[in-house]
RNA sequence: GUGAGUGUAGCUCAGUUGGCAGAGCACCGGGUUGUGGCCCCGGUGGUCGAGGGUUCGAGUCCCUUCACUCACCCCA
């Protein structure tokens, strides 16, 4: 039989890794109780005019990234795949995705010619999901979090996966710079609690007031200097040609260019000093960066990033900004907007880092030796577990020698062992595998015996 | 999508000008009639990523392909 593998760029997180991420989910939402922000959870599926309404048509997300899924072929199809319309390729895909995602989708009543996407970001869905209730005339002012998974089809490389967890922050129906900052306050809170060092970079794009003028001044520097412009930025200077600014190949001809800050209209301007100064005030570190552009259409006024040094070259860890005219244009009322997303993989891998994962040991090893001993042994067991220590049964079938052996490797710190003998006489032998020591203990008295031993400390 | 590197036991890796596929760790058993770790002895485990070619003979040379990794792009 042939070995079946996972699908390039998912991943498999077991045991530690799978807990030490619930760690940082679990500090992620502690934070959002702390300020306040209410979970919001939403569909792993949209429509596919979701992302090229919010994202930008000319973003990678959209033009390149996204998984689409097309409910009349019952296939997750990637948009080359799509173009290309092989039946090969249909094929392979057909047969690498029986996800249960896709399961569920056929059973979907979606119109055949709908196209569906996996998100590949959440403020999209998490600001569709808020106009679809209402909320921007009804109560705009909403304070959000949510967590979940996000799927992009990229080349996978170090901190980079299909699949890949966020938890993000989206704040609605304010548009004043103490919100920023908040935002920025909050993501050092979760990295000082973490132990993290993070690298924050602040930009200000301005708004459609000042923007435009500032666009026009870069489209203008790189036409001027179009000779010097790698590949790369003469494609991006025609689609987006802000992004130039992020290009890390010309990076001594970049550092001329146009800066956004110097094109602010007046209100851009007090907004980011504001922004800013709370930030200082708060005793958050954050540089101000002109070359913070972002991929995304939809940011205005304040955008940032936090990376992780450390991390290679995917260590961007955190990233947001404010986004007020994506409520409009999703349909909804005008209503500012501002958040970020933070990537809790990217976060895990900065923490381990710099610490090494801790193991956890259970408390006990229940060993029985015989079919009486397990009887026995398989109700002491589950005692001790309603007690809350953390036991495992080793297998009756084994040699108390393999037994033991078993309750070594787990790191086990006591074995309580059940033989014939024992259970004639009501007791178990209690043994301390850390000390080598042993002792007999009434059956009615190892709970108390057990608890005596582990709360002192 | 582009570029580079790596594929040999469950894991980490040796493998000489082409000549019988190896080590350490892990696992199982024994040394101990019911006592783990350390030690000693033994054992299980491989279509050498896959397919084709050259050769008397290929883990080794050539071609193709797949996978993984890193980087570009982009981003969490």
């Amino acid at each position: 039989m042939e070995k079946l593998k996972r699908l390039r760029g998912f991943q498999d997180y077991i045991g530690p890794q799978a807990e030490l991420l619930s760690f940082i989910e679990s500090k992620a939402r502690e934070l959002a109780r702390r300020y306040n922000l209410k979970e919001i959870r939403i569909p792993l599926v949209e429509r596919i005019e979701l992302y090229e309404r919010s994202s930008g048509e000319t973003s990678d997300i959209v033009s390149k990234q996204m998984y689409a899924v097309r409910r009349a072929r019952e296939e997750i199809l990637t948009p080359e795949e799509i173009r290309a319309n092989a039946g090969a390729t249909r094929e392979a895909s057909i047969r690498r995705n029986n996800s249960e995602e896709n399961v569920a989708l056929r059973r979907g009543d979606e119109e055949e010619s709908e196209l569906m996407v996996l998100r590949p970001e959440g403020t999209p869905g998490v600001v569709r999901a808020y106009i679809e209730a209402g909320l921007d005339r009804t109560d705009p002012e909403q304070r959000w979090f949510y967590c979940g998974p996000m799927l992009r089809y990229e080349r996978p490389q170090k901190g980079r996966f299909r699949e890949f967890y966020q938890f993000g922050v989206e704040i609605f129906g304010r548009a004043d710079a103490a919100c920023d900052a908040e935002l920025l306050i909050m993501i050092d809170d979760l990295r000082h609690e973490l132990g993290i060092e993070l690298d924050c970079q602040l930009n200000s794009l301005g708004c459609p007031v000042c923007r435009p003028a500032y666009r026009e001044a870069v489209l203008a520097f790189g036409r001027k200097h179009l000779e010097a412009l790698c590949e790369d930025c003469h494609a991006r200077l025609e689609r987006n040609p802000l992004r130039v600014l992020d290009c890390k190949n010309d990076y001594a001809l970049t550092e001329r260019a146009p800066k956004s800050v110097d094109f602010l209209c007046p209100e851009c301007k007090s907004h980011l000093s504001t922004v800013l100064e709370l930030l200082q005030c708060a005793g958050v570190k954050a540089n101000l960066n002109p070359r913070i552009v972002r991929g995304l259409d939809y940011y205005v006024r304040t955008t940032f990033e936090l990376s992780a040094p450390a991390l290679g070259a995917q260590n961007a860890v955190a990233a947001g900004g404010r986004y007020d005219g994506l409520v409009a244009a999703l349909g909804g009322a005008s209503v500012p907007a501002t958040g970020f997303a933070i990537g809790l993989e990217r976060l895990a891998m900065a923490l381990q880092a710099q610490t090494e994962p801790g193991h956890t040991r259970p408390d006990l090893a229940v060993i029985a030796l015989g079919a009486a001993a397990l009887r026995r042994a398989t109700a002491v067991a589950r005692e001790l577990r309603s007690q809350g220590f953390s036991v495992e049964q080793a297998s009756p079938e084994r040699t108390l020698k393999a037994q033991l052996k078993r309750a070594n490797r787990i790191g086990a710190r006591y074995a309580v062992i059940l033989g014939d003998d024992e259970l004639a006489r009501n007791v178990a032998l209690l043994r301390d595998l850390d000390k080598s020591a042993q002792e007999e203990v009434r059956l009615d008295e190892l709970i108390d015996k057990l608890k005596a031993v582990f709360v002192p400390n």
